[in-house]
DNA sequence: AACCAGGAGAGAG
DNA sequence: CTCTCTCATGGT
């Protein structure tokens, strides 16, 4: 009965292109609809980062505050992990909220990345709990956002949940009540989904599904 | 002018 | 495990 919802929202919205990428030409962050390549290092980190600003907080601030970084030359391992362009950083990410602590949390996770992020993440070489597991060990990333970066930055695929997921699945019937346990939904769904798509195509469902609910919660309030 | 957005951590019970 | 408080800005 999921897969009915995402087909259903599949077919009145079409592909949303998630994750929107910083484009230097444009100088903006742009969709790409049907687009499911694997990321470069440095689109990947993006990605991440992006989760983490993105926390409670509107995307058009997330936006923003991505081509600031990327204008001012300041989105690099080295520069985001030295206290010298704390200032800097600080300006470009503040229109984002809770940006003291957001910036330690993107410190955190840079700080795992290097040591052995950098290894684990790409291509979901060991096991998808298992990068779950040292994810949600990092100070700042909870079960939404590690999800979010395996399934967005590294093709891993999951099914990512937010508050929009529950409201929707309530509104729709699909669930008889709002309050369920984000890994208890996760599983829900995962399950569904495991017996009626092969992996490359769990991937796109995973990565469409979740962007569509986003997109068709956001018009309708 | 209150309400909320692509949450998470810490503490209490 | 479930509540409650905190972190913060800007659009509606």
């Amino acid at each position: 009965m999921f897969i009915e919802l995402y087909e259903l929202l599949l077919n009145v919205y079409g592909p949303q292109g998630w994750w929107p990428l910083y484009c230097s030409k444009t100088k903006k962050l742009q969709y790409h609809p049907g687009c499911y390549r694997s990321l470069k290092e440095k689109e990947a980190l993006e990605v991440c980062i992006g989760a983490i600003l993105t926390q409670n907080t509107s995307w058009n601030k997330v936006e923003s505050a991505i081509a600031l970084l990327h204008k001012n030359k300041l989105f690099s391992i080295k520069k985001l992990l030295s206290d010298d362009f704390k200032p800097d950083i600080l300006r470009c990410i503040h229109s984002c909220g809770y940006y003291n602590q957001k910036y330690v949390y993107i410190k955190n996770f840079l700080e795992w990345y290097v040591k052995e992020g950098k290894h684990t993440l790409p291509k979901g070489r060991r096991d998808t709990q298992q990068i779950r597991k040292s994810l949600l060990a990092i100070k700042g990333i909870g079960r939404e956002t590690a999800d979010s970066m395996m399934l967005y930055g590294y093709n891993i695929p999951v099914f990512v949940v937010d508050s929009y997921t529950k409201r929707y699945f309530f509104q729709t019937g699909a669930l008889d009540k709002e309050e369920i346990s984000y890994d208890t939904l996760r599983l829900t769904v995962e399950s569904e989904f495991q017996e009626s798509f092969d992996r490359k195509k769990l991937h796109v469902a995973y990565n469409e599904f979740h962007a569509l609910i986003v997109r068709h919660m956001k018009n309708r309030i």
